[in-house]
DNA sequence: ACCGCCTAGTTGACAAGTCGACTAGAGGAT
DNA sequence: ATCCTCTAGTCGACTTGTCAACTAGGCGGT
């Protein structure tokens, strides 16, 4: 399961409950992963009986008790694993190519519409990708690599809108 | 569920059995979808029982009988209706991406193999497609827009590959 | 004669992910 | 006073996807 071992991995930058790794998920690891909060709460429950992270109740001060999960030595080992591990190999699912892909079921309105709107939420994502990219700098190794994620993002959202800007004209 | 949707659409072009469907998924629309059969399968008789496809057995001659299955004028509805529907929001799950992030966990000689890997695994796909793409004209614009999700394919994996030179030698 | 591969499909057990509802207190706005 | 939002977490039902095993006949090679 690739989640826990996100988990374990966000767990070891700093320790956390349930609802900041999926503030995390919604943000920082965003590009590169999404998770449903109840997914998130039950990995981490599952992580938690496997002995690879451990919970410590902390009173809120205002806001509710925090669970915080902290990496244990035998998550760091599992997480160290994984890392060296073979990669798995990705599924690619895009669900608007899939449409183009049938697009001839669609007059040319819908279409239109159909790219205009992909290219709205290519621009939205771009402009979050790059203001995080612009409020975070390449401290050390760890930051660096992040870093490198976030730029991957961005690369891939440009190659989006220049591949929108010929599909739209080759159709025009 | 979008595989639904994804089988109706590959039945509009022709008839097909879920073995046919597979073949598919593993070529030609293995870059914006992949599909388990033992999923394809089920999917498939949900559509039957759903009214959008219809079942005939075909013998074999020599190989086992057929199950092909087309699409009905409710399915072809059902497609259309999909298809100018408002597209579900795309789920970002890179599990390469996933290992770079965490990447400080690994060192130089693990990092390295890492990128070695993906890149080899790039130009694998690469290949596969500008193989694909060369092997098929734009006779229509069904066949144009097909062509496209493939050209989508293809700017992405170049963007892989140029990142990967970059992230190679910032790390260097 | 036997092995492995291809076509074609089925089944069961599980794993992973999604959705919505629900609890609960604090703080701010109307 | 009431409503909304944020923080924090739990639960159940359900959908979707994955893995592995199994049937079964035909074809080609050794």
């Amino acid at each position: 399961m690739v989640l826990a071992r996100i988990i374990l991995g966000l767990l070891a930058i700093a320790p956390m409950t349930g609802y900041d790794l999926k503030r995390h998920f919604d943000s920082t690891a965003g590009h590169f992963w999404t998770a449903d909060k109840a997914q998130i709460y039950r990995t981490l429950a599952k992580l938690v009986a496997d002995g690879h992270a451990a919970v410590e109740t902390v009173a809120g001060s205002g806001a509710p008790d925090r669970q915080e999960h902290r990496i244990t030595a035998a998550g760091q080992a599992e997480l160290a694993a994984w890392l060296a591990s073979e990669p798995e190999r990705q599924t690619e699912r895009d669900p608007f190519l899939a449409r183009v892909f049938f697009g001839a079921g669609l007059d040319e309105d819908g279409l239109r519409s159909l790219f205009a709107g992909r290219r709205e939420a290519v621009q939205e994502r771009l402009a979050r990708y790059e203001q995080l990219r612009a409020e975070n700098a390449a401290t050390d190794r760890g930051a660096r690599l992040r870093l490198l994620t976030l730029d991957n993002g961005i690369a891939h959202l440009r190659t989006e809108l220049a591949w929108l800007d010929a599909a739209e004209e080759e159709l025009a």
